[in-house]
DNA sequence: TATTTATAGAAAATCGTTTGCGAATCCATA
DNA sequence: TATGGATTCGCAAACGATTTTCTATAAATA
């Protein structure tokens, strides 16, 4: 069977190409009862617009390229499908690349994006510097717009939307030291990441406010079985902290099964508390004290974003940067402690 | 700044384009030095290749597409994953479109995928009737391979790498029987979903063999949501199961949720097993006995068949149909109880 | 030397759609 | 019955790559 294109349609009803185009498109230029006959037998023969000639014509394809670590893990995930709901409806779609928190990855698939004419980009990026001429390339040069999410690439002039990683952190060390906790470890997520610099960096502020040891330290790579033996490290140590700040989402997930595994008592062993809130974090026994962003909530506004800088492409200079605050969620993973 | 072409790359280097155009495709009839200095040259320039000319020359575009129920939860992003490890090497790029289980939607993104020209069509589709002439004239007239993971449309004659639910419903059935139980709930996954209705079928064998109300049977939507509710409704029933079988991933997680929220003691109240299993089965206190599938494996698996499909487009006769079968685990969150 | 045969490269057709421009038709007003 | 402004539609040129066809030159064969 032959593809239905324009063509087929002009010579079926004996009219041109570009009448069928316009009558289509709902563009002015066509009697109302000539488009509706279009239209019929349009849809009659299942004709279907070929998206690569449309893009090649006009320059544009309707897709956005969203560049992130991975998929699979729940706050990406999550974001991801925030972004959806707000591009789906208008007839975006969207092209997800992982990375793997690879900056050379991060590389090609930018690449692989800009071959493909996406109208825009979401990135999480890799690396805190890797990508910067690539991505100041990609915004000034090629007038493409990126709104970098949850992590940003330093001296790229990009819109972005990011969660305040500094205020939480030190919302959770308050809270500990609070709680009269003055030896405290940290597992931190991967080192380069933005979030795992920033959260790492708040974190060191307190030097000297309480005790920290640098072995108390530990990259969690920002995965469960990071997490997962980064904990089984510390708990081992004969001097270590009272209270262990778990620094993101999967690690703490990793970081619960180490406890179970090795029996640990969770406050009475060692006090725990998360950056990220999960599910999980409310049903483990004891359920996880944390500070929470809203990834769904970071998935919207970074479309949002991003759409109104389509829309607005010659006012270039405005940026809209969001830094969204995390919600504090007391539970029961900390024990108080006499100081 | 002037996008960069073959033609400016010919322009440039006093060739023509279609002498550019072989050097760079490394195909023959270009000397060696020609051939060097147009791929310097290239390079030089920052030229990359625009996929959608690519695309409608050549009717192919690299570009997969996955319809799925959803973008978030565990299941389906780790089934991703692993399609994207064995395809995206070779160069293709998945677009991935959620259905939100709602078979218009299905319908539309399977339009969209179409305008894309996509090389070929990973599904797990939203029901397992509303969309098979869809599918068929997809497989048969477009001549677009399809491979439905997870799930399956009925009647169509397509590829497909599953679950042996039935098996797994009985392994867990069995298992609840073997420790005493004979008055046993389900919360199911959504009706009219393939594994929904599988699960479900299989259970109701049991019939005779076993107590089972129609009320100690709840659909709960394939979601946290649902499983939640579920629970809650089932839990308070004054004539209640000894045992409840959790049909799947994210409504486990709910029921768990609901666990917590109500304080029922598992398995002393109620015991309890799942469909699926994940990082928190593990880590729950109790631990949760189940069935588990590997959704890494089938994403490869899929993948895997569809590549083969997509070279061998002639013998279309031959079918791959893949039969997973699932992994008892045994934990403790199941009792034994005198019969 | 004349004729074939490779080889390297140019020229042109093609994919399906959009779009500026010009041509034709229609209706109303003078 | 002109005149003129809308309205409706066709023509043809793009868009950027691939691919087929064609040409010129050089090498090889008779």
């Amino acid at each position: 069977m032959n593809k239905i294109t324009l063509k087929v349609i002009a010579e079926k009803l004996g009219v041109s190409v570009s009448t069928v185009s316009r009558a289509l498109a709902n563009k002015p230029g066509v009697s109302k009862e000539l488009r509706n006959k279009i239209i019929a037998t349009a849809k009659k023969l299942g004709y279907y617009p070929d998206a690569t000639a449309m893009g090649l014509r006009r320059g544009k394809t309707m897709i956005i390229g969203v560049l992130l670590p991975e998929l699979s893990g729940d706050f990406f995930s999550q974001i991801v499908t925030g972004m959806e709901k707000v591009l789906f409806h208008l007839g975006y779609r969207l092209m997800l690349c992982p990375t793997d928190d690879d900056p050379e990855k991060e590389a090609s698939q930018i690449k692989v994006l800009l071959s493909q004419k996406v109208e825009g980009i979401l990135s999480a990026p890799a690396d805190m510097k890797a990508n910067r001429t690539l991505y100041s390339h990609v915004i000034n040069d090629m007038k493409i717009p990126v709104v970098f999410f949850d992590r940003l690439v330093e001296g790229v002039d990009a819109d972005y939307v990011l969660t305040d990683n500094e205020d939480g952190i030190r919302q959770l060390v308050n809270y500990l030291i609070s709680k009269g906790h003055r030896k405290i470890g940290m597992i931190h997520p991967l080192r380069g990441t933005f979030t795992g610099e920033a959260r790492l960096r708040a974190f060191l502020e307190y030097k000297n406010k309480i005790e920290i040891k640098e072995e108390w330290i530990k990259d969690g790579k920002s995965s469960e079985i990071g997490g997962y033996e980064a904990f089984k490290d510390l708990i081992k140590k004969k001097d270590r902290p009272t209270a262990l700040i778990v620094a993101n989402n999967l690690m703490t997930l990793g970081v619960l099964k180490a406890v179970k595994d090795l029996s640990i008592k969770i406050p009475d062993d060692v006090s725990l508390v998360s950056f990220d809130d999960s599910y999980w974090n409310e049903i483990f026994d004891p359920p996880i004290t944390c500070v929470a962003q809203d990834p769904h909530q970071i998935g919207l506004i970074a479309a949002t974003i991003l759409l109104d800088k389509m829309k607005n492409k010659s006012e270039k200079e405005k940026k809209t940067n969001v830094v969204l605050k995390v919600k504090f969620i007391e539970r029961s993973s900390v024990k108080k402690v006499k100081e």
